[in-house]
DNA sequence: CTCGACTCCTGCTGGC
DNA sequence: TGCCAGCAGGAGTCGA
């Protein structure tokens, strides 16, 4: 799943497909994942020009000519995938993706495709998710950031507004580890399981570190070190891991260079290595992996 | 209120 | 080679 990272780079890679361009044609393939699709999703969008794009935390917003926006999550395993219409799924979406002969209209449903869209100049735009933990809602354009999902959402960590100081005060009286707090989206949106320990990595904080003691002088290594990382990711076009893939067919290529993430055995780049450090520890909290390294990270 | 456990769902990987 | 348990990027809900 996509984290900031690869929501940003998901978000770019739509708006260049879909940017000023009208919806000719939608369909919806399912009744919806997480939460129903809204009464007619598909009618609504139909005949649509999209105007731009906007994310907010791991959430993005495909905003109308009608006043209304699409609002996008993609779950766990979401993706979504754009090509020419008629053209064959690409390789990575599976052998399961049928080559179809199809020209145009009525071209079946890739696997797990459960939305479509179809601009005007022939682009067929598909939203996959296998796991369907993502979802699609539409909120009116003024009213976006009081939508449910939206309004309990913590500052945007590559924003100036995202300080030491805020995120001190978020964290105060907290007695969960620092590391599920950070994956609290009301204390900062956007942040997943990956760039969590990554940067926490980075700022020399123990995950299991209560989240009160962090304020102060941590916090203030902490905060640029999520903007660090946020920021080399989307530089990198995002990470990919097992089945995501960028709007464009691309693969980020962020996961290598993760510092800590899946690297459970391997030496702390920080680190002289064995005997004074056993390398990068894998531990569970809340029932979700956590890597760090115990030597540096405290 | 705050926290951890559980839940939704499918697919891939690794160990036997 | 084949099978199956375990694990996976999220996050809302429930009960302690």
């Amino acid at each position: 799943m996509p984290e900031l990272p690869e929501v940003e780079t998901v978000m770019r890679g739509l708006s260049g497909v879909l940017a000023g361009r009208r919806i000719v044609r939608a369909e919806v393939h399912r009744e919806g994942m997480r939460f129903p699709f809204p009464p007619g999703l598909g009618a609504r969008l139909e005949g649509r020009r999209v105007l731009g794009f906007r994310r907010r935390g791991k959430y993005m917003l495909m905003r109308l000519d009608d006043g209304e926006s699409v609002l996008i999550h993609l779950g766990m395993s979401g993706r979504m995938v754009a090509r020419p219409i008629g053209a064959p799924p690409a390789p990575r979406l599976g052998p399961q993706g049928r080559a179809s002969d199809a020209r145009g209209h009525n071209q079946p449903p890739g696997l797990h495709e459960h939305l479509v869209m179809e601009t005007e100049n022939g682009i067929r735009v598909g939203f996959v998710d296998p796991r369907r933990f993502g979802c699609v809602d539409l909120v009116p354009t003024a009213e976006e950031d009081r939508h449910r999902l939206l309004r309990g959402l913590g500052p945007e960590p590559l924003e100036d507004s995202f300080t030491p100081e805020v995120l001190s005060d978020a964290l105060a009286g907290k007695r969960t580890p620092i590391k599920a707090a950070l994956l609290d989206q009301k204390v900062v949106a956007g942040l997943g399981n990956i760039y969590a320990c990554e940067a926490l990595f980075r700022a020399g904080i123990s995950p299991r570190r209560s989240a009160h003691t962090v304020p102060g002088e941590r916090a203030a290594r902490l905060v640029p070190a999520i903007k660090a990382v946020l920021t080399e990711s989307i530089g990198a076009g995002g990470s990919s891991l097992r089945d995501y893939v960028r709007a464009d067919g691309e693969i980020g290529a962020f996961q290598e260079r993760f510092a800590v993430y899946d690297r459970e055995g391997q030496r702390c780049e920080r680190c002289p290595g064995p005997p004074d450090c056993d390398g990068i520890r894998r531990i569970v909290q809340s029932g979700r992996s956590t890597f760090f390294c115990p030597r540096t990270q405290r």
